[in-house]
DNA sequence: AAAACCTTTACGGATTCCCGTAAATAATAG
DNA sequence: CTATTATTTACGGGAATCCGTAAAGGTTTT
């Protein structure tokens, strides 16, 4: 059963839409937080004078502001929650589509739902936290299409490496130096060739600019 | 004076919050919509009946689902909208942060304010009403200054063209006859590796993938 | 209309990239 | 330890690009 309920939103309408939802759901010990280092904080708090947070409900990514702040985004505010109190409920509330971030929460962080910030986002919200308090987890059908879709090419840490050094300005025949520099492995010239040129086949792309544009288009780098 | 307020937004969640906002700014007559055509409906609908709208509040980006839609768009919305009624006050409400759309939103489509999905944005979503009432338009400080940003550099057609096709994956050498058959002048090789030379010299770039992504960025491409 | 100026195009050498093949190295199996 | 396989690296010829110079084509000035 859920009870008290952890709110890490940094948009002060999601944030609010988020209180709502869970008055509607009769939970009503609610905290809210517009940022990481205060969410990890009520977290740390609420563990020691023994009045746990049964879910924490996040957001992916947090705007920069003035203030400086130690964990960044929802991904390490997750895994900094569970390292103070593993069994803390976790869903992801955000508008990101990508597949390889969505898949991370499921696979890697563990997270027990993801809700997008789309339509019908509201009832939605209130689907899932009935499904975790359930012991359910809850990630939209979609996301599998997208995954299966985005698994057309798996986008490795080497793939990664190599298309920003060329997005940043990297000549390709001195990308082996950045990648040795960086401990990256393979990283002889014709391995970033090799590679570059599988990728462009999957896609059925002619030339580096295009890989660029879409792994900008679909946030990988 | 604002007094009749249509809210077009898919995310239920904003959509909820955007109320819950006008009715502490004691503004209660309120319609919502989640779809564009649904929205432009309403506008046509009111001003047929004498009872029409004097804020159009409006996200930008709008899911694509199984409703197909005439309008996809803020954008096209508050151009269609317009057409129906002139006067009609515009306030949009979304998360882009590219420089160039909300110079589009200030510039050509005339706009009457944009507030931004982030930190503090109910405040400022109050604040921006306020204005509005009273004749002012709100186009926050930032945006100024992504604004000059930008405008390091003049991106023409001929620029965005060219930029375009590189990031489809055409080859500098073919460029010159895409560009003729778009009617788009200059079209001579010279003159595509000159402008783009320009370009990479203004950013200070070393390779045309890195305009490719600077112009995603940018939204720009 | 000639001169001066600017824009566009043409050309060519140096560099970089593309791409196929082959050698070297690492990993696995027998 | 050797054989087999897979991965990584090296090499080289041809294509595309980069970049500087010069010619051609327009426009404005006098």
């Amino acid at each position: 059963m859920i009870k008290k309920v952890l709110i890490a939103e940094d948009q002060e309408c999601a944030n609010m839409s988020l209180q709502k939802a869970l008055e509607e759901l009769g939970i009503t010990d609610i905290d809210y937080v517009y940022y990481c280092d205060d969410a990890l904080a009520s977290i740390q708090r609420s563990k020691h004078s023994n009045e746990s947070y049964d879910l924490l409900i996040t957001d992916l990514s947090f705007e920069e502001d003035g203030r400086l702040q130690k964990i960044t985004g929802g991904k390490e505010l997750i895994q900094a929650a569970r390292q103070v109190q593993p069994d803390l409920r976790v869903l992801v509330f955000s508008a990101s589509r990508e597949a390889a971030t969505i898949e991370t929460l499921d696979k890697t962080l563990d997270a027990d739902g993801y809700v997008r910030k789309a339509r019908n986002d509201a009832k939605e919200l209130k689907e899932a936290i009935d499904k975790i308090s359930k012991n359910q987890r809850h990630f939209p059908r979609y996301i599998i299409d997208l995954v299966k879709q985005k698994n057309a090419h798996d986008f490795t840490r080497f793939d990664i490496a190599v298309i920003s050094l060329l997005a940043q300005g990297t000549l390709q025949k001195d990308i082996p130096a950045h990648l040795q520099k960086s401990g990256i492995k393979p990283s002889g010239l014709s391995s970033v060739e090799k590679r570059l040129n599988l990728m462009k086949e999957t896609f059925d792309f002619s030339k580096n600019e295009q890989l660029v544009a879409y792994c900008k288009d679909m946030g990988i780098i």
